[in-house]
DNA sequence: AGTATTTTGCAACAAAGTTGCATTCTACAG
DNA sequence: CTGTAGAATGCAACTTTGTTGCAAAATACT
């Protein structure tokens, strides 16, 4: 079996190289999403600016997205496969922020309901952040 | 008629201070909300460590708010006089963030619709976030 | 008007993000 | 397999953003 960072990397026609496959891997085994600081720890063996230059190329190739948080950091998670494949990106569930832990989790399983916007206004994006106590916290 | 922006600063029991009066006209007669950088350029005659201050215990009384965005920008917006006084702040509309002209809009109209978490999880916020062509734009 | 308390501005610092450029690596042709 | 063009990386320097301590100034209240 090939390596899942390499195909990803291969699909978005990106070149392999040592720093991507990791930072990818790094969030394929992450079960949250990740702030820049998160990657900089995880992937330390590689600088700062890569990191941020790495994190740029995915995002313009749909690889990852952001997450709006309260908190004024960005997180970053990966893309979910019908999100990339769609040609045009959509992340239609629902994040969650804990309050507690910090951590920043897909609810792939809650969708956002749709709203109406006013007349004149178009919709491109949308995001729907609830914060509060996660699962893990509570029990 | 007594100054709106003083008039708040009663109400909330902070003392009266030029540089208070001069962020809220900047809010009072801001349509949008407006990041840090924003305030900086229209309440230039004051220190950037006095906005960050005065930012800080507008949100701590309640009488601005946050919005998330996913440019990694905090924006401010005045609360609505619900969202003030229901003592538990409360911001239950949808917001605006257009991707021309960058501005971010509080769609009091539009409500966030109710969602439903997985099991476990609390609710303590929530924010909805919508970008794309705003009016202005789009005429 | 006088004074306790709060607020402000300054300076110094810490953290986050950006840019230019020389070096290294990758993909690919031959 | 090797050479090479183009892309990616690391480093250094820098800008921007946000924080903290403290002395000076302003506010609210007697």
């Amino acid at each position: 079996m090939v390596n899942q960072a390499e195909s990803i990397l291969k699909s978005s026609a990106l070149s392999i190289t040592s720093s991507r496959k990791k930072i990818l891997d790094v969030f394929l085994s992450a079960s949250t999403a990740l702030a820049h600081q998160d990657i900089e720890k995880l992937a330390d063996q590689y600088d700062r600016v890569t990191i941020y230059r790495t994190l740029q190329t995915f995002l313009d190739r749909g690889i990852i997205h952001t997450i709006p948080t309260t908190d004024n950091t960005i997180k970053y998670a990966l893309c979910s496969d019908d999100c990339i494949s769609s040609g045009h990106h959509h992340d239609n569930h629902v994040h969650f922020l804990c309050d507690q832990c910090g951590r920043t989790l897909c609810l792939d399983d809650v969708m956002i309901p749709a709203i109406t916007l006013p007349n004149g206004y178009s919709m491109k994006e949308i995001n729907m952040v609830v914060n509060g106590i996660c699962k893990l916290c509570r029990a």
